[in-house]
DNA sequence: CTCCATGTTTAGAA
DNA sequence: CTTCTAAACATGGA
C-alpha cells in the first residue's frame, strides 16, 4: 500500500482514529522497529499527522515524532483490545484506552522510527518537494538542466517526493509521454503538461482513497500487465525496463 | 522452479 | 559530478 496516495489515505485514516490518543507502548521486532533507539513513549499524546512524499509523520506532544515508511507492503490497521493481531503484524502501537495500531508488512521493507524533529528529517534525507501539490514553476525549476530519462526523474525521491512505479506510469500515460524520453528534449509546454498530470493523477487517486476500483475508466493502472490493451485506443501495451523496474506504456498514445 | 511485486540503498561502470 | 544498472534486502503469489 505504499505510494503517495496510499500513504495520504493512511494519514487521513489516522487523523480520524488515533488523534489525541495516548500511547501506552510500542512493541515489535527489527528491522521494522529498532528497539535500541526507541525511547520510552508511554503517556505521549498524538497531536498531529503529516506526510512528505511516502513518509508519514505522527507528531507527539513532546515535539518529537514517529516516522513511518511502508516499503512495498506496509499498512496500518487500528484494532480493539479484544482483536488478535492481523497477519504479518511486525509492530504494534498500544494506546491507553486498550486499542492498538498494527503495522502489517509481509515483505518487511517498512520502517517505524522515532525522530526528534520531522523537518530536520526531511532535510537530512534530502527529499525533493512533495508531489501532490507541486506547482508548474517548481517543476520547471527542479527539471532544469536534467538529462535524466523522464521516468527515472519521477521516481527519484531526491528530485520530487512521493511518486512510485505505478503512479509514474499513470502520470506519463495521462501526459502522453514515453517513459524513456529524456527530460532535455521536452519543451516547457510539455513539462507544464507533465506537472499538471502529476497533480491530476495524485489528487484524483487521493480523492478516491487510493482504491483502484474507483479510478477513471481511461486510466492505465488496471492494464499494467503483459497482453493488456490501452483503455483509450485498444493497442497492446508495451513494457520496457527503466530504473530497474518495468514501465508500461501505450506506444500509440505516448510519444 | 521461475518470474514478478506499490521501495530504498549501495557499489560500480561509463 | 551525472546518469544508469545490478544487486541486496525479505517474502509471498502466480
Amino acid at each position: 500500500m505504499p505510494e503517495l496516495p496510499e500513504v495520504e489515505t493512511i494519514r487521513r485514516y489516522l487523523d480520524r482514529t488515533v488523534f489525541n490518543r495516548t500511547i501506552a507502548g510500542i512493541s515489535g521486532f527489527a528491522p521494522t522497529i529498532d528497539p535500541e533507539h526507541l525511547p520510552p513513549l508511554s503517556d505521549r499524546t498524538i497531536t498531529a499527522t503529516s506526510r512528505h512524499g511516502k513518509y508519514l509523520f505522527v507528531d507527539l506532544d513532546s515535539g518529537s515524532s514517529l516516522v513511518l515508511h511502508f516499503g512495498m507492503t506496509g499498512d496500518l490497521l487500528l484494532i480493539t483490545g479484544y482483536d488478535s493481531d492481523p497477519p504479518y503484524t511486525r509492530a504494534v502501537v498500544s494506546f491507553s484506552d486498550g486499542s492498538r495500531l498494527a503495522f502489517t508488512d509481509s515483505r518487511r521493507f517498512g520502517r517505524l522510527r522515532w525522530i526528534p524533529d520531522r523537518k530536520a528529517f526531511i532535510v537530512e534525507r534530502r527529499l525533493g518537494p512533495d508531489a501532490l501539490t507541486i506547482s508548474r514553476e517548481t517543476f520547471l525549476t527542479i527539471t532544469a538542466g536534467s538529462h535524466q530519462r523522464v521516468k527515472m526523474f519521477l521516481l527519484d525521491q531526491h528530485r520530487i517526493a512521493g511518486i512510485g512505479n505505478i503512479y509514474a506510469d499513470e502520470i506519463l500515460f495521462q501526459a502522453g509521454i514515453r517513459p524513456l524520453r529524456s527530460l532535455h528534449d521536452l519543451d516547457p509546454i510539455r513539462l507544464s503538461l507533465l506537472a499538471a498530470a502529476i497533480v491530476y493523477v495524485l489528487t484524483t487517486a487521493v480523492d478516491r482513497a487510493a482504491d483502484f476500483d474507483r479510478y477513471p475508466a481511461n486510466w492505465l493502472i488496471p492494464h499494467r500487465s503483459p497482453g493488456e490493451r490501452c483503455p483509450c485506443c485498444g493497442e497492446p501495451v508495451s513494457r520496457v525496463m527503466v530504473a530497474g523496474r518495468y514501465a508500461y506504456f501505450c506506444p500509440s498514445c505516448q510519444k
